[in-house]
DNA sequence: GCCTCCATGTAATTGGTTACATGATTCT
DNA sequence: AGAATCATGTAACCAATTACATGGAGGC
């Protein structure tokens, strides 16, 4: 793959689960090559230029997968928005939680269409469909918490003028 | 609340869905005095300086509630791996899924240990207990998408030998 | 010939982490 | 007296975004 075409490839699919632009993207592949982890294996038009891992690459990412922690506590922007949801009169905090839980339902649904139409061809694609799956649960379980706080919501305990 | 106790904060709760540390915290605090948004109301042993928000801190907090967009494609570090999961031969990548999955359920059950002993006293305790609830959603559809992922994985269709 | 998309790169800035640095109070 | 914790701040560094900058190839 070349520069280009991993910008698309975060464009459209990775950048559900991390995002990066073609500004992070091109010093990273001089900094792969320079390691030898990367190799240039072929020139296109336009000064394209097509890369593959190598085996010492392939041994890194191996060691990254298994040998190292992930970071397991992403930020999550609209639960932390969450935890202030009680400065807002109850009314305003029923329409935000119930204009976040469309967002989840139409990005749920996203992920299902897609889903729906796998034709999985390589071992890739299959590991492409496990996260398809995560993205669809993750999604799913957001939109039954919305609707769960809706009901939390309207049960008449306090609102922001009665605290 | 003074810098210590926000740092406290964070490390305790706050951390989960977005991290701070004291070198950000003390900054911003004095990026928002400057900024009228917040005031400081009493001093404490040791030179603690204690700030409370001002009217107009509050109606920032709250254009930034509903005005504003939030993140909504945050990262997930254990879904990008997954990604590369292929790469593995299929019983790392099993033992690599049996792992995290106990991660998530330890998570879930942190959770749901706090809910379950949760005695709100005011309305932004309603709000905190919202928070928890995404929490145990989440990292339930977690669990359940990697107990889903392990039944793929055993079914014999392709390693990464195979491709 | 002009527009769009392909294609690669650098620079400036922001946001955030880690490390550096200092001192007061409380507990044992 | 010494250790732990409370308490505030700055500096250096790293990661990432936005903006700047340039040029080639293909379609109409």
């Amino acid at each position: 793959m070349s520069g280009y075409d991993l910008t698309k490839l975060f464009d459209v699919s990775l950048s559900n689960v991390w995002a990066a632009q073609h500004s992070q993207i091109y010093p990273e592949l001089a900094r792969l090559l320079k390691a030898d982890l990367i190799q240039q294996v072929a020139d296109g038009p336009r000064g394209k230029k097509l890369y593959a891992i190598t085996d010492a690459g392939l041994v890194a990412v191996r060691w990254w997968l298994v040998e190292t922690e992930p970071e397991r506590a992403p930020r999550n922007e609209v639960v932390l928005r969450t935890f202030f949801l009680w400065l807002l009169p109850r009314e305003d905090a029923i329409a935000w939680i119930t204009r976040e839980k469309a967002r989840y339902e139409i990005q749920r649904d996203h992920y299902a269409e897609i889903a729906a139409t796998w034709l999985p061809v390589s071992a890739s694609d299959d590991a492409l469909r496990l996260t398809l799956e995560a993205g669809i649960r993750v999604e799913q379980a957001m939109v039954e918490w919305a609707a769960w706080a809706l009901v939390q919501l309207a049960s008449p305990a306090r609102d922001a003028d009665t605290d």
